[in-house]
DNA sequence: TGGTGTGAAATACTTCACAGCA
DNA sequence: TGCTGTGAAGTATTTCACACCA
């Protein structure tokens, strides 16, 4: 099946269904059905159905999935089984609580370069990272060294770091600066913002 | 019309608008057309014009929309136009984060409570707050000092966490721990996870 | 004229319901 | 028997295209 054939939401709930297999992983389970797996993530049993089927049959008639090779399969469908490399641009607030983050997924993302405009932190060692120069950005993320950008910078820095990652070649970017960037079809951009969701929780929150 | 005949995704979209619309103002521009809007978040006019009308007629014919008036009755229908008051459970590396964090959306969200359950920060003050010990969440809460919780604590403990907030009558939550929690219709919770989202992108980074 | 507001058409997604297999 | 995999039916969302009006 055409990955453009696949819809948006399922691939947005695959990371959801895989976060919540880890935890029944590791609490000894080794199969489960799609109905223990709807109720764990609070969603229609179908729809997991569904989301699986995209990519072929994981689970066996009248048992259900094995847990550890859906996981795999899952993990392969992400591209998790991969190494990523990427850059951190920002080492404020947010940043640093990203570098003292414990590996992401078994140490499949891995932070390799870290930028600041800062000169006081420029050459610094932060949690064993060296901080670079932002002004470097292009030059070293060229090399092929990172294939992800993480945004950490304020506002009106952000599309200008986003084009420079996007210069030395990065194609995935996740921006913690709350503002929208478009850059190009090929890049594709995720946004982390906390206002944003604590908007869409006060609207809900009001009768 | 009724809260539940708008579509989630337009809810979902209002925040976004509002955050480029925000910027549009300091830019120093009047009015805005929904082709101009559509550009700046990529999107496509006609939705903005749908998703607006849903709520009631903001624009001009012939000119476009008033920024001022329209981030108005945005931050209205969003409820930003209240003061919400949150509690913060954890204050590690993006509990802090939160705290220095400087406030939200012109003040309308204010972190009230701190909580942690570390003896070594427990009484003491962290960006001028006052760390309370976690065992204390339902009784402060309680009080009504509080209607948002943030969670910023390690995975076992988050959903711990999350009833005890619920049971001191918090209705809306922000997760940061990589765990799916729901425990009742009445409390929204939106989850933030930078693991999910970084598998989302390596999804589409492979082709 | 130029851009909104909006029914109606087109797409996208979810749920149903059940055949089919372990 | 019990649970998956899946077409078909049902909803939800997006886009179209144009009437309408400042």
């Amino acid at each position: 099946m055409r990955k453009d054939e696949i819809p948006k939401e399922t691939v947005n709930r695959l990371p959801i269904y895989l976060r919540c297999l880890n935890r029944i992983l590791l609490r000894g389970h080794s199969t489960i059905s799609s109905d223990e797996l709807a109720n764990l993530v609070s969603m229609s049993p179908a729809k997991i159905r569904k989301d699986l089927s995209y990519f072929g049959k994981f689970g066996t008639r009248g048992v259900g999935y094995e847990v550890k090779p859906l996981i795999e399969r899952i993990r392969g469908i992400l591209n998790l089984d991969k190494n990523w490399k990427l850059a951190l641009v920002g080492v404020g607030n947010v940043g640093s609580a990203l570098l003292s983050h414990p590996g992401f997924h078994r140490g499949c993302f891995k932070i390799e370069l870290v930028f600041d405009d800062d000169p006081e932190l420029i050459g610094k060692e932060i949690s064993g990272k060296k901080v670079h120069d932002s002004s470097e950005i292009s030059n070293l993320v060229e090399k092929g060294l990172v294939q992800i950008g993480i945004i950490a910078v304020p506002n009106e820095k952000a599309r200008d770091v986003a084009e420079r990652l996007v210069r030395g070649g990065v194609t995935g970017i996740i921006n913690f600066a709350p503002v929208s960037i478009d850059l190009h079809d090929d890049v594709k951009i995720y946004q982390i913002d906390i206002s944003t969701e604590l908007s869409r929780l006060t609207y809900h929150m009001v009768p």
